[in-house]
DNA sequence: TATGAATGAGGCTTCATTCAT
DNA sequence: AATGAATGAAGCCTCATTCAT
């Protein structure tokens, strides 16, 4: 008996978090196809296939949901960062950059949205909580950054600056090359974005190497 | 008589131009202290001290004085590329660079407000022409950067890919950098942004040069 | 055989009456300490340890739960009316008056939370009958009222004026007594209420005494 | 010009605040009309004839609109109530009582749902600083009362008991008096509730004089 | 029998835009 | 020409009730 209703708990249980989901899906999906100010609740709901209310037993908001989308993509990236990491430490000293942009411009189209809602909800009193929690990941992202990157440093492979000077500059050249994808009338004159974003990632491989770096 | 009412009618035209630029500043102003949501056009109007329907006098919508803005600064940057460009072409191969990394970056939030502004407004349907035009500005601007990047190649300075990556790098190694200063739980764990703006031109300015570059 | 299963049916429908209990009392407690428009149908189900469809097991509607929390407090007042009314009967002319103000006024709180039930419950079509059981409940106690007082009047012990003159103006003060205690910005500029409801009950149990009144 | 200009600001103002007026009204009116639940800010914009929007030129919220009613009710409660001192003061001891009666007994559907908004909106927190207000004039009212009573008292008018009593007590009776006509099978059962109030009236300028109570 | 996930009508509110004065 | 009151579409969210398991 006990079993039999543990596993239906179960089975439950399992069936929320797959609607759950399944709706995070559908509004990353959306927010990708329309556009951030094209995407209501009601949108998302029909898309799904389910009632409005139903969201808002998943989430408690709007907002809750977005922000899980940004939260989703940065656990993505830190666990990508940790791999580069761990592949750095182990000794190759260009794994972690390649990890970190090959993450990040593999889907530019959603790094860029998460980059939009993440500054949408910078100051939505409602959803506190979870941008604590984003920036948390992001501290403990870079303490480890700044730890395997002192080390090169003092191998000598970096330049001897702050460390943080080097994931904030790669975390730039990133972000920059995602915009680039999406700006109209700029990258989308040309059509060999791939071959671009390589190019890029190549400068964000070299950028800061010992002996790299001249005076302004 | 004629020349009396001419010398009116320039008068008037004046005032409405000033009053015209006002409504810009203000909504400049307002926009950059207190975020893009905030902004309302009874907002914008009544800092200028004007009527509501006064701003639809200079504007048609609300739309048409954003992208006002964001075509303004498309050309601020658009000028200072220019200066670099005559300052590369009379023999300064890295002015061009430093031009562009510091008419960006003097001014991080302008600049990414502009961003977000022209995200918002991309498929704005009724400044479907000002769009345009911000995409032709851009072409006439990546004209002049193609020909004068194509000279530095040919001059052995710079390596030799097709001459958009090396525009396209420094524009998305600029846009990151202002990125970075915004990011909340990024940027902001430190507090010599200036330093690091300083190190992210360097590399803006070495990248791309020639032996500067190793394979992925 | 059919003994047992009695016994078992018997079993059941206690637990069940038991539990309509619970439901009622906590519902009771929730309307008292969070104000009536906080309390939700699964607020109460929470509170009770059950899930909000074994509510409506119990009460086809939210309403006609709340409907039975005013039906019992209005037996509630009836019967200790009654005790009143035979106290009265055996020869203690104010017993009447003071086990009424004494049971509406030993718990302002209640009364004033069915007072105010009663009111957003009145044109609820789905509790119709119960309200009619609710006024038919009156009518009843009313009209023993009117008997018992008519003979306090027959003995010159209150004023000649129709029989509900007297309950209703009793009824009045108590039930204005009772918002006293709960307007804010009234009642509550002083501390001593209790000493206020003995004065109150003062006044009701001489109130329309023989010799009291006086032309307006 | 200028006089002109003045002139037409003026009638501007004119209308609006006459319309806020008729805003006003009309909300009374659907209040009183189908209860409180029934009337939202659709319903009444379009009974004004106006859309939603403009409800919101006027009040910030729904619950400024509705605070307003009772306010204003409570500010001509006071001022009848002024009256009621200055005549009891000018040597009528009973002036008072009955001038508060005859206040709140004229409309007593008007009172009592002042009543019921005072008490949904009481932790209303948009609202705040008029509850606030509301609270501040009973306060006023109340230590007219207070002074007015005392003296009452010195003359061996009414009996010695701390001054609040009295009004309280009448507050009560008034309350529970309005209440008594809309409860449903209680004072609905006779249709003589005219001479009801003036009985409950009587009983009011009465109660608490000097020889009037007896121990409980 | 008990459950609680799902529903969706309906409420409040915002703000770009219009147009009579 | 300038105004700002009026508009109303559209969005978010709540919660009583249902019904498949």
């Amino acid at each position: 008996m006990t079993t039999v209703s543990t596993a239906r708990i179960r089975e439950k249980k399992r069936r929320f978090l797959e609607r759950e989901q399944r709706i995070i899906n559908v509004a990353l999906e959306l927010l990708l196809r329309d556009g951030i100010d094209q995407v209501t609740v009601s949108a998302i709901a029909d898309q799904v296939g389910i009632g409005k209310g139903t969201v808002y037993k998943h989430f408690q908001s709007k907002s809750e949901l977005l922000v899980r989308i940004v939260l989703d993509y940065e656990a993505y990236i830190a666990s990508n960062l940790q791999k580069g990491i761990e592949a750095t430490e182990a000794g190759d000293p260009g794994a972690l950059v390649k990890a970190y942009f090959n993450s990040r411009l593999s889907n530019p189209g959603l790094d860029r949205l998460t980059q939009q809602l993440e500054f949408r909800l910078e100051y939505e009193p409602q959803i506190a909580a979870q941008m604590q929690e984003l920036h948390q990941m992001r501290r403990a992202t870079t303490a480890g950054l700044n730890a395997t990157i002192a080390k090169l440093i003092a191998l000598g492979v970096l330049e001897d600056v702050p460390p943080h000077y080097h994931y904030l500059a790669s975390w730039a050249l990133a972000q920059g090359a995602v915009d680039v994808c999406f700006n109209k009338g700029l990258g989308d004159q040309y059509d060999d974005n791939d071959a671009l974003l390589r190019f890029i990632t190549g400068i964000g491989v070299t950028m800061g190497n010992k002996g790299q770096l001249r005076d302004i």
